[in-house]
DNA sequence: CACTTTCTGTCAACTAGTTGACAGAATAAT
DNA sequence: ATTATTCTGTCAACTAGTTGACAGAAAGTG
């Protein structure tokens, strides 16, 4: 319990990012950290079907599905069943919903530079390629499985 | 959504290690991430009271007065009352729960390291002293607050 | 002492996820 | 052409958390 501890730090960092971010978007847009993450994704990709949306997002279909009235009862995402593929469910965000994202998208990058313009000694930008670094180590292990044939 | 990107990194990266974390833990010892991180913040924290360990955990009292019974059951954890203070739930290990909390722990420290050791170029350690230091950073801000008085 | 405040654990009602099952549409196979 | 498979979104039932209210115990205050 003394090396793995760098995966509690991040638990802790990510958990109090997380709720900072939450807190500012609910005061100034009344808006959830999780549902400015839907639009963010949703924007992101342009046009997606649910269950492309719901991969991308790293969660279940039917999250995405029971979600989606929210959105669209608000007007910031439209969504409809193409032509080609009845099965799909289509959706995008409404130039309204990607004017939002765009705010708060600026709202809380504004506020964290803000907190980390004052921060000496650390360089956010080689954290950040430190950390893909890290991830991308530890996602292209799944050996077991791809050898188990 | 260029500058925090860094914030969807971290994210991305907990997610991966938790998510792995959990599935070693459910097939090699039929508990979740979450018990486990329970049965680690009971073990280090010795003898607490229910609402500190709410307060260590980062979760509600309700939260974790939910989940005693299980740990009870199980023969993990002991809970009482204290005579001094009849209100308070005293919560501790029992000498099993700290034995697998630590075969847990173990476990989960080898397989980290196996996925880790070939991973030139990052230092753990440092990436974890940086992190501390974001961390710390982050949390001596409420400014706000404190200053509205 | 009486009182107010604070702190404890628990309850009910809610939220946002999960899994597993499903029907229907598209695609593959024979 | 039929049959089988796969893929879609949605539903029901569950899980693990939340908040807000509560009663009872402890501590502070007049």
């Amino acid at each position: 319990m003394d090396q793995h501890r760098v995966t509690f730090t991040l638990n802790r960092l990510v958990g109090e990012l997380n709720t900072t971010a939450d807190r500012v978007l609910r005061k100034d847009f009344g808006l959830t950290y999780s549902q400015f993450l839907f639009l963010v994704h949703l924007d992101s990709a342009g046009t997606v079907s649910s269950s492309v949306l719901a991969k991308n997002m790293g969660v279940s279909r039917a999250a995405v599905s029971k979600r989606i009235p929210w959105f669209t009862s608000r007007g910031l995402v439209r969504s409809g069943h193409t032509p080609s593929d009845n099965r799909v469910l289509t959706l995008s965000a409404t130039s309204q919903g990607k004017r939002l994202v765009a705010e708060m998208s600026d709202h809380l990058e504004q506020r964290f530079r803000e907190k980390f313009d004052s921060l000496e000694g650390v360089d956010l930008d080689e954290l950040n390629r430190t950390l893909l670094c890290v991830l991308d180590h530890f996602q292209q292990q799944p050996r077991e499985a791809a050898m188990a044939t």
